[in-house]
DNA sequence: GACTGTGAAAAGTTTCACAGCT
DNA sequence: AGCTGTGAAACTTTTCACAGTC
């Protein structure tokens, strides 16, 4: 659950609700900005609950009900103004703002990500890499000199970094992440597959296809559908 | 829900129970998988809920539960054979198999995953990559050929591919996945940042880094623990 | 007439607590 | 004594269904 704190008032300011909204719901906000965006991109001025339901392959009452923890941003018998209820989402999850991120471990993968363009659009900034290994620090990767681990401290504090990717191996990980907390950091999206352990207050998220791809074997062997007759190859 | 056929009797042979097992139930055994792999390479011989539950910061009752879904794998008063229970979870998750993969598209994204060495050992093979632009066809990517699209259909049958992975640009994702899907493919992992649509049977897995950061910036601006004072950068 | 926002009901998931085995 | 396996209870999340507004 997402305590949030302040006064109930949520007319239209998007003011923060004194009551708890479900981890859930925070999950499925930013999905619900990705397709509100295309939608606009689309010249889609006006939307509801049944439209967004079919793109989200969610039903349009969980929509409804999602939004109602944060405000009434519909007009009954119209839907909801695409460009405001994206603008109000984008506010209610903080992507109103600009996020300083560190890029930790920069092999072939803190590479990769060093390099995707994907971030900046959605404002998140890469502004640092940091690595262990000499040969690569004061390398330039993706337009960021890489720095030796001792700066991350200094550089967290002064380039006001509040997000870290980690891509180091499995077996830095941990103290990785555990001097990234020492040093304030309080949300890490975690590349290794490796469960990182964090102290209350802060945040992780794993990117790990293998465990994708281990829970969908599952359905291939027990399909609830089947669609032909295809079998594992070993 | 995951629907399991056939027989009833779960003794010690991991057959399938006749009921229901919960989703977020298979979705956990990977980590289950994962952990107990990594026991067993430091040696441990028998573990318990408890242990298990500290690695996976998940209660004991909770992996127990889990467990029972699919049979009686410890012993009272002592706990479970790690390497015991790992075969039984992996079989039940279809890793005693091994998986012929295709990966669509060898941009910089598909690149990556050609080169990533962490699938073959889980029993992922990449065995073929397929990409729309003919500068690439031909090309060999992590040592597989590229190979036409207009290919796709003959070697998913002929190599046995049931699984796909689609790193293509947002805007061709949903009629590459519409392709996979007709070839008899029934589980995708999707890089690109949309939601594509698949018939019921078929499952699609996205990995996203941006949702993933988009989830977390929310308890940025609203911490229910405060570690430190830092804010948005904007 | 068409849609939202929302209490209440239903469904799903986690945790409790303890009987029973080793 | 120490742990599992599991019904039952508690809690969470989704869906229903409809009053209320545009």
């Amino acid at each position: 659950m997402a305590t949030i704190l302040s006064d109930a008032d949520a007319s239209s300011e998007t003011s923060s609700p004194a009551i708890e909204v479900p981890e859930v719901v925070i999950d499925r906000l930013p999905q619900y900005v990705r397709t509100l965006t295309h939608l606009l991109e689309e010249g889609v001025e006006v939307t509801n609950s049944q439209q967004l339901g079919e793109q989200l392959q969610v039903t349009p009452a969980q929509i409804r009900k999602d939004l109602s923890y944060f405000g009434r941003f519909g007009k009954q018998g119209r839907g909801y103004r695409v460009r405001h209820l994206l603008t109000e989402l984008k506010q209610i999850l903080g992507l109103d703002s600009e996020w300083n991120v560190a890029v930790i471990g920069v092999g072939r993968l803190g590479n990769a990500i060093l390099n995707y363009p994907g971030f900046n659009p959605d404002g998140f900034h890469l502004v640092a890499a940091f690595d262990n290994n000499p040969r690569n620090v004061g390398q330039e990767v993706g337009g960021i000199v890489v720095q030796p681990m001792s700066d991350l401290a200094e550089t967290v504090t002064s380039r006001n970094i509040t997000i870290a990717i980690v891509a180091v191996p499995s077996p830095a990980t941990q103290s990785v992440v555990d001097l990234l907390v020492e040093c304030g950091v309080r949300a890490i999206l975690n590349y290794a597959p490796i469960n990182a352990q964090v102290p209350a207050g802060v945040r992780v998220r794993s990117i790990d296809p293998v465990l994708a791809l281990q829970s969908m074997t599952y359905y291939l062997n027990f399909p609830e559908a089947p669609v032909n007759g295809l079998r594992p190859a070993g």
